[in-house]
DNA sequence: CTGGGGAGGGGGCCC
DNA sequence: AGGGCCCCCTCCCCA
């Protein structure tokens, strides 16, 4: 016979023990901060304190003492109190550092609750989006153009973005069903359902199978082939690893100096000598450590594939602003000023500007002699397309009804029409609508 | 088949 | 913290 109430009686017990400070033998000394807590409970809970321990076992009558510099005592409360209670007190604030603790202490079931947490909170911010950009879907659809790609996510099951528990309000339970009633689209998946130009489609399509790759934890060590990469995974002979687990406790096993296992190491200090920042954050999907949580963040999304700024031109989507600013300007704003066909270096006089599509080149006057364009275009109707830093300083992707109809307009217009327009550096561009208008 | 160029993408870091 | 720039690497296309 069993009762169930006897596992969260016990547990109850031993966290009011740890409050009281009763039967505590160990103590774990955070940025100055000491936490009394039990050998039993936290070999229990952790890899790390698994390794700590057993290493220490000999001594068992001397109390145990630890020492981390790498997390917050705020981060180690929340980590704590989960050990203590199975309730993990996530926010949108700390689940970066709580992931990255939780894979230095090698507790998997922590780092995966982190990882659906910023999953879903990644969803939410997606879905908002889309939100948005399906409202402005009527405002094209009143256009007799379908956009449905971008809510569709959310018709799938009947779900309402409302219905999900905001990442900075819920708390996650572990073992418990709270966070079992999300049901998660993975970015790829999300990707598949994204708008692309006609002739991004055939390339988009390879990229799409890299990101099913990439949103696989499992398989996130076979992802990176850059040298770059290589650089960083050699440090800990990760290559031979294949699962997640396996990878976190090899960055634990494996590092020559950090990480050991000592009584009273302190560990960060040895990992990073004293004239390095203090705080790293690591990438709780590779190996990857950087020194500032926003640049975390960004690496975040090269495994979870979101991509949150659509190009307003041609619908592709990019995972950054600066590459979105980037490709605006090459393809649609054409800034470089070289000719592209001969190369050479063109300016307002010595050049124009071709518009090939939503694509937008300079050819110089010789070259455009040579194509045989030699008029430009009379009857353009204006379109007004502001770049992506632009647009971010003023509304945030808002799209207007007359930008949206004239967003959807080139998208839905992949023709390679000439349209050949007089150089225009202004920061108030006026562009032209794309029209056949070439002999 | 191969080399060059364009475009995308990731990291470091400054402002 | 976010934006943006620079650098580097990889992939793809094309001659």
């Amino acid at each position: 016979m069993e009762i169930s109430s006897h596992q969260s009686h016990l547990l109850q017990q031993l966290n009011e023990q740890r409050r009281q400070d009763v039967f505590c033998d160990c103590s774990i000394l955070v940025e100055g901060k000491i936490f009394k807590a039990h050998r039993n409970v936290l070999f229990a809970s952790s890899g790390y304190f698994k390794m700590l321990l057993s290493q220490n076992s000999k001594e068992i009558s001397q109390p145990t003492t630890a020492t981390f510099q790498a997390f917050s005592p705020d981060t180690f409360t929340v980590i704590l109190d989960f050990v203590y209670s199975g309730k993990l007190s996530l926010t949108g604030q700390n689940v970066i550092e709580v992931m990255s603790a939780a894979s230095f202490l090698q507790m998997t079931d922590v780092i995966s609750v982190c990882k659906t947490f910023i999953k879903s909170s990644l969803d939410i911010s997606e879905k908002e989006k889309d939100r948005y950009f399906s409202l402005s879907d009527k405002d094209a659809s009143s256009n007799g153009i379908e956009r449905s790609f971008y809510s569709g996510s959310w018709q799938e099951g009947n779900r309402s973005p409302h219905a999900h528990l905001s990442p900075d309000q819920g708390t996650g339970v572990i073992g418990g069903k709270s966070w079992s009633k999300y049901n998660y689209h993975s970015a790829s998946q999300r990707n598949a359902q994204q708008p692309l130009a006609k002739n991004e489609q055939k390339k988009e399509s390879m990229k799409k199978s890299k990101h099913l790759k990439v949103s696989q934890p499992s398989e996130v060590v076979h992802y990176k082939s850059s040298k770059r990469e290589a650089r960083i995974s050699d440090s800990s002979s990760h290559a031979s690893q294949s699962g997640e687990q396996a990878q976190v406790d090899t960055e634990m096993d494996s590092s020559p100096a950090g990480y050991q296992y000592a009584q009273g190491a302190d560990v960060t200090s040895r990992s990073f000598p004293d004239d390095l920042p203090r705080m790293r954050f690591k990438c709780p999907y590779c190996t990857h450590v950087v020194k500032r949580k926003a640049d975390l963040k960004r690496h975040l999304r090269c495994h979870t594939g979101e991509r949150p700024y659509p190009c307003q031109a041609c619908g592709k989507r990019f995972s950054r602003l600066d590459h979105l600013s980037s490709h605006f300007r090459t393809i649609h704003q054409a800034c470089k000023l070289i000719c592209r066909k001969c190369k050479r270096h063109v300016t307002d006089v010595t050049g124009q500007v071709v518009q090939e599509g939503t694509r937008r080149y300079r050819l110089c006057n010789e070259c455009l002699a040579e194509v045989g364009i030699d008029s430009l275009p009379m009857d353009l109707e204006e379109q007004h397309l502001m770049s992506p830093s632009e647009e971010s300083k003023d509304s945030r992707w808002h799209l207007s009804e007359e930008e949206n109809r004239s967003y959807v307009e080139i998208v839905e217009d992949g023709s390679a029409d000439l349209v050949i327009q007089q150089v225009d550096d202004s920061d108030e561009e006026e562009e032209k609508e794309v029209k056949p208008n070439i002999r």
